[in-house]
DNA sequence: CTGAAAGCGCTTACAG
DNA sequence: CTGAAAGCGCTTACAG
């Protein structure tokens, strides 16, 4: 019914394998045949199974990702869909396709990693979030899987990844800050056990340090949750302690909640940094600055290694560090 | 290497058909049988193969959907996010898997649909926009492929469909504002000849009507794009030939702005309802009253029409309308 | 440079 | 209820 290679064959005179190497432009063969071929293949309109060449070639051109369902960032931090966009676009440059499946809780991503992988659908895996132990990660190593992680894993030696430089990315927004003459900044951040948290704290010290400002155990906030309503209640407590003339935070969803205790007493004076740009930062009053990390770019990479790595490209390296940027607005001052 | 069909038929003593019998869970195969192979299955760890069973099955089990990859609102509206997550929550649970790409632009997306349709990758698709007269559509019904598109397509008999009621939406928006007194209500909305502007239209008209309210065609504003600086400029416009005492909008992004130029004149006291409940809303100031069309349940059924199809339930509908919903903020005199 | 044949790992009509 | 065989539409080592 529909048109194979063999009709194909019939049609151009030759045999099946001969339009399969044609196919895959092999230089094996003659010009003459391949242009007989191609004319074949044109009037018949005929189209490759993709399905039979995985099936021949043990290999899909596929890349699964998987979503969260339940992170309240899917919908109001961009990064996913960011994500999604740099990935699809590398991908798509390479010929390659890409699965998605939202997973409700790590359990339930570790199954879609695992029927991914065993049913053969993907080539290789792309996590968008990583655990402390993740149970993805051990599974794909475990199972000798190709795939890439966006946030620095545990393991940076033997696994592909790509991430921004958090420390470097907090380090530059409090020199900024010092350089515009606050001394006495605060820091509301995620979990301590996070790697990203641990490493914009990092950031964050040394440029203390280095300007020679002690750092202040209690001007340093954790979160629970990246959510606004936590990031004004640590920015109470924060100010029991002292009242600090800036504020960076390791996301926008935070920083929102330290404008809100802002906007409540007229007669704070404070600048505040927020973290992944969200849409949401140009719309607060003040605007809010905010670090940009470049998600479709960590995407776009992500998938640059991952299909690197199926293709067995050398010389390649194991990761990406992918630039930040302050975006600056009126909660440090600049008005857009 | 990897264990397949064939070894399970040999450690159960059966043959390889009878394995497979039991994969599909055939009736016809005895109970102690079936148990043998689990147990088989079970020692080996076997893991059917899907592209295997997909070119012997000519099917995949798979669903292909486009994602606009220039339109600024795949950042700022998580409408494409919440489609996704429905689609993916419906397919998997009927096992199903997605694949998604990327497009810049409509010829851009037809060639990503020939693809993903010549290619046997995807068994059906679903568009998650449609422009008038578009070329996805007239190809995948030319071609008598399996597909649904969310929003309503110029001819509903023949295809496959999920939509809001654009009308009614907008029609008890709009009967909401007069009973809280309002008489002279502004509508900004996207081009008339996007097919969810007319029916918002038709709906604000309608309920003028009923209400003995004259339409005064001098308070439609209709901007090219769904920008904040759009819905600014209309609004001014729409000014200068009188001030409303509230505004209907087809978007956040065109509410913002007209908030913008209320929020620029402190004597004006003007009602705004904007569309799509973007996260955004509730941070303006002051918060935006927007109707949630509940993208998420949009996917979801879009995935079962197009499943059931796939399927060939029978007596099934063909095409589902989502209900929407007011979200009364501030901008309405509500506060939170 | 090209072809015949075996194989990728399943499914299923046919026969018993 | 179960098996042998052909088939899904490609690829590729082998032979020439």
């Amino acid at each position: 019914m529909n048109v194979t290679i063999k009709e194909v064959a019939k049609l151009a005179n030759v045999s099946p394998s001969t339009v399969s190497r044609v196919i895959a432009d092999s230089p094996k063969i003659s010009e003459e045949t391949k242009k007989n071929v191609y004319k074949a293949m044109e009037t018949l309109k005929y189209r490759p199974n993709a399905i039979a060449r995985s099936l021949a070639n043990r290999s899909t051109r596929t890349l699964g990702i998987i979503l969260p369902s339940n992170d309240e960032n899917l919908f109001n931090n961009p990064f996913f869909i960011q994500a999604m966009k740099g990935i699809s676009i590398y991908a798509q440059k390479k010929g390659y396709y890409i699965m998605y499946t939202h997973s409700g809780n790590e359990n339930d991503s570790l199954n879609i990693v695992m029927d991914y992988i065993n049913s053969k659908w993907v080539d290789g895996i792309i996590l968008l979030t990583a655990m402390e132990n993740d149970k993805c990660i051990s599974y794909l190593k475990k199972s000798n899987s190709p795939f890439v992680v966006i946030g620095r894993p545990e393991s940076t030696q033997d696994t592909l990844w790509v991430d921004n430089d958090n420390f470097q990315a907090m380090y530059s927004v409090v020199n900024y800050l010092i350089d515009k003459g606050h001394n006495s900044i605060g820091f509301i951040g995620g979990p301590h056990q996070y790697n990203v948290t641990k490493d914009r704290l990092d950031g964050y010290k040394r440029s203390l340090d280095i300007h020679g400002i002690t750092v202040d155990e209690k001007m340093i906030m954790s979160v629970t949750d990246f959510s606004e309503t936590c990031g004004y209640e640590a920015m109470k407590e924060l100010m029991t302690h002292k009242t600090p003339t800036a504020v960076v935070t390791t996301d926008d969803l935070i920083a929102y909640g330290v404008l809100k205790v802002i906007k409540e007493n007229k007669d704070l004076d404070i600048e505040v940094v927020g973290f992944n740009n969200t849409p949401l930062a140009s719309y607060q009053t003040p605007p809010l600055s905010s670090v940009d990390i470049n998600a479709e770019k960590l995407g776009y990479y992500a998938a640059k290694l991952l299909i690197e790595k199926l293709e067995k490209v050398e010389g390649t390296v194991n990761h990406y560090i992918v630039e930040t940027k302050l975006i600056e607005r009126e909660s440090t001052g600049i008005a857009e």
